[in-house]
DNA sequence: GTCAATGCAAACTCTTTGCAATCTG
DNA sequence: CAGATTGCAAAGAGTTTGCATTGAC
């Protein structure tokens, strides 16, 4: 789940890069909200990210973290699972892959699958707009919520967890 | 898009069974809510239901829409694309379809495909939990975005749209 | 040194809760 | 009529903005 040491030295280096084609400053915090991305094998939200990064950086504050992700997005360096801006998940596996989602607490892992991979939008799709990219969600109850569901019995909305 | 009168019906004759069912009273409120959800063919959030609800119901408050909607969805009359609670969208729609979402303002629109409805979950995937179903993600950017882009350049994020 | 970026606090948006008044069964 | 449901208003989460201070280039 988690990316191998040198996939995660390659996307540091993709970061830098970046930035400078950008024009915008590497600050320490950009760096390590970055860092803190890219490690997570699952897909953290702006709070998760900010509880990471206060870790090494306590005085960072949580609008810096927000500041942060929308530029990282806006220069195509991470990426977001539905449309911003609210409790907005991000991704740093640009390389193809699909997700189960818990309707239910909302944690979504990645899994690889190489036929999905291969899926190609049906004629007429390109009437709605520009399609980027395909891909796949399985949604269901993933394992803690199903042993939760079975001892309450109906739905609990919102709860967050990790 | 939109569902013909019958199906309409259907869904309608649906809701009050489960109601019932629940044991829960079946309010002139909860019929309108629903009757608005089940009418509209994109996947509203709770806000733009509120607003469809009000032209023939002004007194109705934004929370009875919020309560109304987690009820229905605790009954299983309705869906969600993404797990509650923020900036949820539902969908009446429990026949097997797909979701073209644009990825700069959030339009989420429904597409059919009977190759992607035979898609099955990869071995494997029932280690992280139970998959209800299989539903396949075109992302990319809407036609109204696409024009705007060209103008602009930019990413302007949270914009919402119908 | 200059200007972009940060931290803080306050504003703003979306959603939930407490409670008295209302309506369904 | 009893108890569930509603509307209101106020509280709680999540996100953004204004502005003085800090730090990268």
């Amino acid at each position: 789940m988690n990316p191998r040491p040198d996939e995660l030295d390659e996307r540091i280096k993709k970061l830098k890069e970046g930035l400078k084609r950008a024009g915008v400053k590497a600050t320490h915090q950009r760096l390590v909200i970055f860092q803190e991305v890219a490690k997570s094998g699952d897909h953290p939200d702006a709070e998760m990210i900010y509880n990471s990064v206060r870790r090494c950086l306590p005085t960072i504050s949580l609008d810096t973290v927000y500041r942060t992700l929308w530029l990282l997005l806006d220069l195509g360096l991470v990426e977001t699972l539905s449309p911003p801006p609210h409790r907005t998940r991000f991704d740093v596996n640009v390389s193809a892959h699909h997700h189960f989602v818990c309707m239910r607490c909302g944690a979504t892992r990645d899994f690889r699958s190489e036929s999905f991979d291969r899926l190609t939008p049906p004629d007429g799709l390109s009437a709605l707009g520009r399609v980027d990219k395909i891909q796949v969600e399985a949604k269901g109850l993933c394992s803690r919520c199903l042993k939760e569901k079975s001892k309450k019995g109906h739905n609990v909305i919102g709860k967050k967890q990790n």
